[in-house]
Order: structure tokens, then sequence, then C-alpha cells
DNA sequence: AGCTCTCTGGCGTAGCAGCA
DNA sequence: TGCTGCTACGCCAGAGAGCT
């Protein structure tokens, strides 16, 4: 018989992560053969040792449990204090979802964020090969005028699954955020063109109401290519139209009542104006991140400041606060915040990029920028 | 971006040695 | 004697690289 590859594995984590507690070699066999049906019990056997300890712990002859999740592991924490202070920004070195799920309700008052897309391109192993300059699945664009141009997420090699997968992952993201932002929040998610409307479902289904997107424009290197193997023949057509923005896809938590009663009580229910004259708009015109940003937060999906002040003061209506990012990668969003006098909260994972913010949040926010 | 080809490494399985 | 630990091995999905 053959199984899908990772069914055994799937299998024996599914059923230690349910027990919550050490298991005998022999129930693990059963629980397995009742999971996916007749399986080699040597296979069972053997795929306990071969992944003790990254997985299992041996709690002794013929038993086994499975490892503390990773945040007993490598040392980040899920609460407590923030590994960076700057101003009034806080950065957490944790998973996000974690974070998120030991966070008070109603705690929050909006997010700002650039959510890991791909989530291949965002794996452990993917970004070690990202840093190295070698391999992996990072695309790195031409350089048909000379100029080196920073690696991009491949979002084609999505898959079927990988879709899917994205979906529970917003799902779960909007429901966590739907519990810690106040009534009437925004929250403002980063996508690209080819999965906003992915987004958008998955973040509905969690109970958050959309509201339109904000569309950074920006010129991007996706698309607009000719037919492969026929740019001549058919030299008049782009295959897929030249991505010219960027939707930043806006969601709101319900109100509770009116939202003159939500301005009220929670401060939240509406954007801020950029001035008496002129109301937040939904198009904002953007540049590439310019290079004095790129050499502070060496980040690959790093948006510039001059952008991202325009958004964080727009999405706290009457300026007061707290704006979170729960992916905050190199601090870019906290520095915005911060340049803004905001009060903002990061979280980030990767204790690479944690390193990076220490010195670009101050940097960053920092930057002088031409008054909108 | 997207296709194709090569080849690596993850995974499942078989089977033997040794322990309880 | 039955169960567990461990090693070797083969398969094949998918990573990596080159090309258009």
């Amino acid at each position: 018989m053959s199984l899908a590859p990772g069914s055994v594995r799937d299998s024996i984590v599914s059923y230690l992560s349910m027990i919550k507690t050490d298991a005998s070699v022999k129930d693990i066999q059963e629980a397995v053969r009742l999971s996916i049906g007749g399986v080699s019990p040597s296979s069972v056997r053997s795929y306990l040792n071969l992944n003790t300890p990254e997985i299992f712990v041996r709690v002794s002859r013929g038993r086994y449990r499975l490892r503390d999740g990773d945040s007993e592991r490598d040392g980040r924490q899920i609460t407590g204090q923030p590994v960076i202070e700057i101003g009034k920004s806080k950065l957490y070195h944790s998973d996000c979802f974690e974070w998120l799920a030991q966070q008070r309700d109603c705690s929050i008052h909006a997010v700002v964020t650039d959510p890991p897309y791909g989530l291949i391109e965002y794996t452990k192993k993917e970004q070690t090969k990202l840093q190295s300059g070698k391999g992996g699945i990072w695309r790195i664009p031409p350089a048909f005028d000379g100029h080196q141009r920073a690696p991009l997420p491949r979002f084609t090699v999505l898959g079927d699954e990988d879709r899917k997968a994205l979906y529970r992952f917003f799902k779960k993201l909007g429901a966590l955020v739907n519990r810690v932002v106040v009534p009437g929040g925004n929250i403002v998610v980063a996508s690209n063109p080819l999965l906003s409307h992915l987004v958008a479902s998955a973040m509905c289904e969690a109970g958050l109401e959309r509201r339109g997107s904000i569309v950074r424009l920006v010129q991007t290197m996706r698309g607009g290519d000719r037919p492969k193997n026929a740019h001549e023949e058919f030299s008049e057509v782009s295959v897929l139209p030249r991505s010219m923005w960027e939707p930043w896809v806006v969601f709101r938590k319900p109100l509770e009542g009116r939202v003159q009663d939500n301005l009220r009580k929670w401060k939240t229910g509406g954007f801020r104006r950029p001035s008496d004259e002129r109301p937040f708009g939904d198009v904002i015109k953007s540049s590439p991140t310019p290079k004095r940003e790129k050499k502070i937060a060496e980040h690959p999906s790093l948006k510039p400041q001059a952008f991202l002040r325009q958004l964080v003061r727009g999405v706290l209506p009457l300026g007061e606060g707290v704006v979170l990012d729960p992916f905050a990668g190199s601090g870019s969003t906290l520095a915005a915040a911060n340049a803004l006098g905001y009060e903002s909260i990061g979280v980030e994972l990767d204790q690479r990029y944690v390193d990076i913010a220490r010195n670009a949040m101050p940097e960053l926010s920092s930057i002088k920028i031409d008054p909108i």
C-alpha cells in the first residue's frame, strides 16, 4: 500500500498532540492504523526514532511524547516584556498567533500589516536560502537595465493546497484580530492583485467587515510580459497585466452602535483626514522603497516610510489608540507610527528581523518626509 | 513568468540485533 | 518470545537551475 508522503508523520503528531501526554509505541501504532489504515509497524517506530529529539521526546523505553512548542525551544516569548522599546513603540519576539491568543479583548485600535504571502517563501528554509543569495524559490528579476533588483516571491508556485493553507492562515488571523481589536477598529492588510480575494474572503468569514481597498500606486515587476517563446510573433500582447498598484485590503471590526458612539467610546470608526479640506482617499501615490531605507532595514518586502506614514496616520481617526503590526519584520510600520507620535506594538517571529529592527526602528522614524 | 530537466533528500519499509 | 531500536535501501515529489 502506498501512502501520501507525510501521512504517517501527520497521523502520529495529530494523535500525540490530541492526548497531550506520552504514549506507548503500540498505542501510537494503533492510532495511526485507525487514522490512515494499515501501516507497517516498523514505519511508525522508525519515524519516532528518526525524529527524536527534534519532534518527539523518548520518555522511556517504548514511550514517546510530542516535544513542546517552538516557543519553548528557541527562547521566543509569548507574552512578557517587549524585546525592543523605542519611543511609544514596542516590539515582541514571538509567533503572532500565539501572542494574539494571549492578549486581552479590545486592547488594540488598528492593525496595519504586510503578512507573509506564499508562506513557502517565508519558511525558515527559504529565508535562509534567500539570505545566502543562492537557491530557493525567490525569483531574482532580470537586471535588464543594469540595476540589480531585490528578490521577489514567486506567488505562482502556490498550488491548490497552498491557497487553501493561505485561506486558513488569514481566517485564523482574522478571528484572533477580531477579538483583540476594539469595535470600529480598522485592519489594513497588504496584499497583491493575485491573492487579495483570498485574504478578503477569509478575513470576512472570520467576522470582519470588508471596507474596500487602499491602492498603493507603484510600478512593480509583476506581469506585462509578452507570450513566452512567441515574443516577436505577438509583440503587441501582454499575457498578464503589469501590476502598477498594490492593494491594501481594508477591514473593520463591526461597530458598536453608531459611528459617533464608537468614536466617543473607542476612538475608532473612521479614518483620519489628511486635512480639513481633504477626505482620506483610497489611492496613495507611492514609489519603490528608497535605497537609503533599504540600506537601513534589509527586509525583502520593506515598504517606504512616505507611504506607511500616510496609511498609519489614517487608521486612527482621532490620532489616539494603539496600532498593531503582527508581522512587524524590521519594524517599518512601528517606525512610521513612532514618527507620528502614535503608540504601536509589533510582533516578529524571526530573530534576524528583530535584530535588524533594533537599529532600523529609530533610524527609519527619524527620516524626514515632506508633509503630505 | 513559466517551462523543462536533473537530481537530492524526505519518507516509508524491511529486516536484524538486542533487550526486557 | 515478543517488542523495541536501529540501519539500509528504494521511491518519487519537489527543489534547483537553466533557458526562453
